[in-house]
DNA sequence: TCCATACTTCGACCGTAGCCGAAGCATCTT
DNA sequence: AAGATGCTTCGGCTACGGTCGAAGTATGGA
């Protein structure tokens, strides 16, 4: 009751099962309404309407106003980040959710986290990019290098617009399922950007997972070839 | 409900304020007894008792029975980088415990992060020794250098005997008060306990503050000095 | 053997926070 | 203008979890 810094608000905050659900939900990285998240959250739209409130006023979420609706977002990408860390931990401790549905295959092989690509398909994505020395790994952080620059081109990113941004490039998230890192920053929301406009892959409905069309895999896959072609 | 490790959990877990304060207190790195996590989460003894039972259920705390007293400490570093990584965040959002006491300041200098020096000299620390280029800094990813291996040897810390440990030799954590990295890892904690041994710095009582002797403090500023000598 | 210390368990109390029905705003549609 | 949709606020219910007093168990020392 002394020093640092408060972390039981937070943790009270994100202890709630119905709130930790709606974030969870949003960690997909699209806006949802207070509809979508009540259903997300499996409560009442009353009762979701004052989770919202709290979880906005502890400055977890953001909204915006669009007509007649309320878009929820997370407030930026430290909280998306903060959740991914938080699922890892616990992930690791075996506290997963009592019924492992038949959708976590799908969660595992590849999912967004906040506004990249995680599970299996990410962290081959990022392994491929650094044996390849587009990406300079040292310890657990991550930094472009100049052949990487040029490498991106070719896949159609122009990464000197994604420089301008104060946001940093490329950033490690520690993958929960698989348990290494993956590529996070503004070069990994742009990857996954381009997998979506290329129809190499969508998102699904209500989950987190991807799902790559048969044509989208196989060009992944040709894209970001590992070594070892099956596990390490 | 359905997808994804369980944060609520956690989230409970470290939502309450007399647990949230317990965690804190075992921040310090030192073992502590079921009395006097009481006492640091503002309860009684019996309170405590069930608090200490949740959080070891729950694995964040191990316990180790030594005649009469019951020893707790984080179950192992994952717990202090998550705890910290939530500090971190709850300091950036602005959630400071209501009254910033008298011991603020020293805290903000130096303090222990879980078995490592955190604070304004933590990060002053690590800048120090990346300049040197004693450690290689890539994003936010740690590792030794070959220069490095010596510098360490000259201080009196053997790499070698570190290197035996699965734990990461050097890691990066994010410094809550100073918003910048501090060295973790082994590393860091044999650079710590060094000090200690040599007489240069001592814990504080009640407090995770780290208090230096004139003569330490003369030493650690000469060892680890900083281009610019105040600030950035 | 007896008492003191350290801690746990039991039982009961209480407050808070979550929850939903109903009513109230606000915004869009026709 | 009237109705539909999306969301918030109010009021009251309920239950869960935190809290402590008191009693129970283990360990150490005299």
């Amino acid at each position: 009751m002394k020093e640092g810094p408060d972390i039981a608000q937070i943790g009270a905050l994100i202890g709630d099962p119905a709130r930790a659900n709606m974030l969870t939900a949003l960690m997909g990285g699209k806006a949802l309404t207070a509809t979508e998240l009540a259903a997300a959250g499996g409560i009442t739209l009353q009762t979701a309407s004052t989770h919202l409130a709290k979880l906005e006023a502890g400055r977890l979420l953001a909204q915006r106003k669009q007509g007649r609706h309320r878009y929820f977002t997370l407030a930026d990408d430290a909280v998306g980040k903060l959740l991914e860390s938080i699922m890892g931990f616990a992930a690791g401790r075996g506290h997963l959710r009592h019924q492992p549905g038949p959708k976590e295959p799908a969660l595992r092989k590849a999912r967004i986290c906040y506004d990249h690509l995680a599970g299996d398909y990410g962290v081959r994505m990022l392994d491929s990019l650094v044996a390849r020395g587009a990406i300079d790994a040292v310890g657990d952080g991550l930094a472009l290098t100049a052949k990487g620059e040029d490498t991106f081109k070719c896949i159609g990113i122009n990464v000197a617009d994604l420089k301008t941004s104060r946001r940093p490039l490329c950033r490690s998230c520690l993958d929960w399922s698989e348990r290494r890192a993956h590529l996070a920053g503004s070069l990994g929301k742009a990857l996954l950007a381009s997998f979506f406009d290329k129809g190499w892959a969508r998102r699904t409905a209500g989950s987190r997972s991807v799902i790559f069309s048969p044509e989208g895999e196989r060009r992944f896959l040709a894209l970001f070839p590992v070594e070892t072609p099956v596990a390490a």
